[in-house]
Order: structure tokens, then sequence, then C-alpha cells
RNA sequence: CGGGAUGUGGCUCAGUUUGGUUAGAGUGCAGCGUUCGGGACGCUGAGGUCGUGCGUUCAAAUCGCACCAUCCCGACCA
């Protein structure tokens, strides 16, 4: 392919919209275009890179027993009000009407849409297993999209359903693409890891994410230092052995501090550690207030929270309900003589001598018991993880990184064939729901994460499976006969090992095209000019390493196999 | 939705505080010439409803109000 019929606008300048290296590099490199906040144009290099990435995908979708098909993007409403998701989905969903007065919306999922299909289809047991997936354009109307193709309104995601008679066969279904996931990504060439996650608004039971590992990432994940456990700190576990036996201490007192609401604030005038101090938060849960307990010095886990209360939602409290619930105003909260349900961290069990607020304005309560002195209703894991805490299964040291999640995968359970009348007649013609299962990966996110990972102050570094081309051959003399006819017998050359080469063929100054080649990224280069060829040689430069070599221009074929080889082996030292 | 910021040729920005000739620069683009192995140089040229509307004023990119858009932080979501 020639550079000058490819439609590739380099910039010299970095957009000031955007703030991530993905979408910075992104849009410099000619990749993509924003059309409106969080909607973006795929160039022809970006839609290449998506194809990569789509056909490993399609192969190992196909190897884990799923067929693929194309499910409609607009949906109608009713779907929704069945599964009950057009009262629960929030705003994200976006609604319209037709001309008609009817309810639609743009799909940013499909559990409905798929599970109307097969309760159409499937009427026996001997019909299931059934597994499908698409790779499909999803809306999602975002509060805030951010970062470009990271968090874009609009994106490509592949989406897998299964549906199969038992619990049983949904664990395998489970497996199969847990295992399937396993291999997209160390196919795709990227550091990732699959923690345990928290399910969310897609529901059921059991799920894990696939995270890139990269700083910009907006999740954070817990994995252990010694075993293979590894959570979104969501959803981490946290372990307390307890402190054994704690002598009594005196009783409670309530002392001045004046104007001060913050734990550093109060630690600080009293002269004791944060971790002495417990913070009570009052919380929204269920539009009810609910205090909860943590240590002075840890943060509330509000995914934690929901789930450990069974709630719909809890949020913290706005402002009035805090001053409502404890009678005095914002920063001095304490669990003593409220009557709304506290619920304390599993750190706080068992001490005694703590810090709390005493529910009126610039007072705190001393030497507090939680109980002896208040009510507490359960102790239970509600606090975030932090770096250093023990590992839930061995105990070793957790260590925090960030990550980008590009992969989730969810047991559904019965929750859409319930609530749809999704079922099927088993062996003894009885009516049985069936157990679901659904796959994501996105796919326009997958390139952003990898351009995360993978980049250096000069631009772009492609993994070679994601790479929009395995090649640029740099003409650097287009005017010379010469040279041109061996950039073009090295492009054959490549094509018949299989590599497909951009070659830069403009009539721009060299120094252009190095720069445009390592910002555009693409694994190998190869430099072809008048030069090299006086020496008998084509360059090289290995866009990962930066290292340069040269191959004998009589022997094209044998010298750009021994550097794509060398190239990949660079690929490989780096996974490890 | 709360907080903050920005909106001026395709892109990156100056000019706005203190209103006053024809709104500038760099880059990119077109032409000519000299160059030609890590974003060359000179000359010429095209390209702007100064986000939109209303208002204040003899006069508005500049002051006021409203709206819109974009970005960041938060909440939300997965």
């Amino acid at each position: 392919m020639r550079f000058r019929s490819c439609y590739i606008p380099t910039l010299k300048e970095t957009p000031a919209d955007a703030e991530v290296i993905s979408h910075k590099l992104l849009v410099r490199a000619g990749l993509i275009r924003k059309i409106t906040s969080g909607v973006y144009t795929y160039m022809p290099l970006a839609l290449r890179a998506l194809r990569k990435i789509e056909t490993v995908v399609r192969e190992e979708m196909a190897q884990a027993g799923f067929e693929e098909l194309l499910l409609p993007m607009v949906q109608p409403g009713d779907l929704w009000k069945e599964s009950g998701r057009w009262e629960h989905y929030g705003k994200e969903l976006l609604r319209f009407k037709d001309r008609g007065g009817r309810d639609y919306c743009l799909g940013p999922t499909h559990e409905e849409v798929v599970t109307d299909l097969v309760r159409g289809e499937v009427r026996s047991y001997k019909q299931l297993p059934v597994r499908h997936y698409q790779i499909q354009t999803k809306f999602r109307d975002e509060i805030r999209p951010r970062f470009g193709l990271m968090r874009g309104r609009e994106f490509i995601m592949k989406d897998g359903y299964s549906f199969d008679a038992d619990d049983a066969g949904a664990s395998q279904a489970y497996r199969d693409a847990n295992d399937a996931y396993h291999r997209i990504f160390s196919r795709l060439g990227l550091r990732f890891r699959a923690v345990e996650a928290d399910s969310g608004s897609i529901g059921g039971s059991f799920s894990h994410e696939f995270h890139v590992l990269a700083d910009a990432g907006e999740d954070t994940i817990a994995s252990c230092s010694a075993c293979d456990y590894a959570a979104n700190v969501e959803r981490c576990e946290l372990v307390w052995e307890g402190k054994g036996e704690v002598p009594a201490c005196p009783a409670l007192e309530t002392v001045a501090t004046p104007g001060l609401h913050s734990v550093a604030e109060v630690a600080k005038f009293l002269g004791v550690a944060a971790s002495k101090l417990v913070k009570t938060m009052i919380f929204n849960v269920d539009g009810k207030p609910v205090a909860v307990l943590v240590r002075g010095d840890r943060e509330v886990n509000e995914v934690k929270v929901k789930n450990l209360l069974g709630a719909e939602s809890a949020e913290l409290a706005a402002p009035e309900l805090v001053e409502k619930a404890t009678g005095a105003p914002l920063g001095f909260a304490g669990p003593c003589g409220l009557d709304i349900p506290v619920y304390a961290d599993l750190e706080l069990q068992g001490g005694n001598g703590w810090v709390t607020g005493a529910n009126k304005g610039d007072a705190h309560h001393v030497n507090v018991d939680l109980a002896r002195d208040c009510k507490v209703e359960r102790y239970l894991d509600l606090r975030l993880a932090e770096d250093g805490d023990r590992c839930p299964r061995c105990g070793a040291p957790l260590e925090l990184t960030r990550g980008i999640e590009v992969g989730h995968i969810f047991k559904l359970g019965t929750k859409y064939s319930h609530a749809m009348h999704c079922v099927y007649l088993d062996e003894g013609g009885k009516e049985q729901e069936m157990v679901m299962g659904c796959y994501g990966i996105g796919v326009s996110r997958v390139l952003a994460a990898a351009i995360e990972q993978n980049h250096d102050g000069n631009g772009i570094v492609f993994p070679p499976a994601i790479a929009p081309f395995a090649s640029e051959i740099l003409v650097l003399d287009p005017a010379d006969e010469t040279v041109c006819a061996k950039a073009e017998e090295l492009e054959k050359a490549l094509a018949s090992l299989g590599f497909e080469s951009l070659v830069d063929d403009r009539t721009e100054r060299p120094g252009v095209k190095f720069k445009d080649a390592d910002l555009l990224g693409l694994p190998m280069q190869f430099i072809c000019g008048g030069k090299g060829l006086a020496k008998g040689v084509v360059e090289t430069k290995n866009r990962l390493t930066g290292e340069k070599g040269t191959l004998p221009a009589d022997q094209l074929l044998e010298g750009a196999k021994a550097f794509a080889e060398a190239v990949q082996a660079s690929w490989d030292a780096r996974r490890k």
C-alpha cells in the first residue's frame, strides 16, 4: 500500500482537547478524528488495526464454540421494559420514539435482544447449548465520555451470549469464554491480568474482568504478590484476623473540636494517629440513611456497601440528609446515639479507644468503645483495599496497579431468562429457564489500551498483532528509479512472507518520513535510499527496541525474514 | 448533575486586564526558487460569521446577560 493512496493525516502538534497519551497519539498519527463528544471517526489506519483485533477475536470465539451473528442496534423499548432495565439502566440508555410514538433505544448491550431471539427459536433441551456473539457499534450516553477511545459514547464491542440447560453447562461456557479471552489478549501481545470483579448493572452472580496494565487505567486492581489472586479493588475481599484481647478503655468523653471536620484536622488537634479515628459516613441506601464506619485512615468501598446490604443503590448521602440523620453539621457525625442502622468495617471489631464525631457541631467523642457505647448492626468488609493489605487467599501483601478494562465475562444465571420467560422443555417435558452468560470485549478500547501500554516519546509502538501494517518501507529517494524498484521488490518479498507494508514514497524530505514512521509505530521499518543501496544494503529499524541494522540488497527475502524474526523475538521477550 | 477552565484561519496559540485604523504569529495548504539521510530555507498567495444570540456604547474579539459546545475534577456507569 502506498502512503500516498492511504489517508494518513499526521499532525505535528498535539490536539488541545486530548489528555491521555493514547488519545493524543491516535489523533496525531491520523487514526481517529472526533465528530462530537465521545464519538469518533475511525480513519483507514485505525480501521485496519481494529480489523486485526477483530480477526483474533473471531478466531478464538469460533474456537470456543461461539457463532457470529449481527443483532440490531435499534431496539424496541418493550424488550427493555420486560427485563426491567428500561427503568433501571438510567440515562446511559439513549431512548427515542419513532413516528408512531413507540419507544426505542440504541443498544448499549444486547441481553434483551438476544434473549428474545433465543426464546423464539429454542424449544427443546436438544437445541441447547446455544452460543452467539457479534462485533458491533454500541452506544452508551455516558455522563462523561473521556480519554478518546478509552471511554467513548459510541464504541465497538464484541459481545457474546451463552444459553445452557443447566448450571454445569453455563459454567462450562464461562470457562470456555475465559480461556478464549486469555488466548485473545495473549495473541494481541498485551500485558494483562484477569481479575475478580463486581457484576454491576449487567447483573449475575460471578464475573471476571480482563485488564490491560497501564498507568492511565481508570480502574485499580489488587493483585497478590505471591499467589495468582487478583481482583478489582471494588471487589477485593479483605480479611481481618482481629487484635486479640484489648484492655477496656476509660469512659467516653466529649471534647470540643471547634471548626475541625476532617480526619486530618481532628487527629492533629488531639495529637492522635488518623488510625485511631473512626469515620462515620452517612449513605443513602435505597432512599434511607445508613451509617458506615471505617477507620480514619481508610476509605469506604461503595460497591461493597451496596452489595453487602443487598441494596439497589448506595451512595454518599446529600448534606441535608446527613444533617437530618445526625442532627449535626457535616463533619461531626458519629455512631453514638444514632437512630439509623450502623454498619462497621471488620477492622473496627474488638478495638476501642476510638475518636468519633459527637453528632453535634464542634465536638467529638474520645475513648469510644463501639460495643459499649453504641449499637453496631453488623461488622462487614466495607473498606477499599490498599497497598500492602493481606491477600484473602494466602495472606501475602497485595499490590495495587492501574488497569484498563478491556474484557468482562459474567455468569448471568437466569436473571434475563426468568424476566423474559426464555425457557425450554427438558427430557421430562418440564419447562426450565435457560442459564445464561455474557462476555464482552471493548474492541475499540483494546486499540487505545494497546497504545497506552506501548508507546514512547516518538509515538506509537504497535504490537505486531495489532499494527495496521507489519512494516513501513521508507523510500528516501522517490525520484530514483533504482531505489523505487528496490522498494517494490522488498514489498513483494515481505508480502511473500505474509507481511503487509506501507510504502512511504511521498516526495517529502527524509526527516519527515522518519518522524512519521516513528509516530505511526509500525513494528518494522525498512529504510530504502540511495546511500544505503550504494553500499549494497537496505537499512532496518526495530520500532520497539530502536535497534538499527542492515540487510543485503541482493538478498531481500532472507534478510527481511531474519529481521522479522528478530522483531517478533523482541516482542516475545517484552511480554515476559 | 455539582465544581473549574476554554472557545480567534485546517492545527497550536497571542491579542481580551485598560473597547479605538485593515485581527496577528507559528504550523499546515497552493505557487516559484534554492535544498534534500531525523519534522530545511527564501519569496509570493489563498484561507477568519473572533462559539451563538441579545444588550451597553459614537465604536465590541475585548464590557454585561443568556445560551451552546469542548476539556478537566467529582458523582454516575461497566
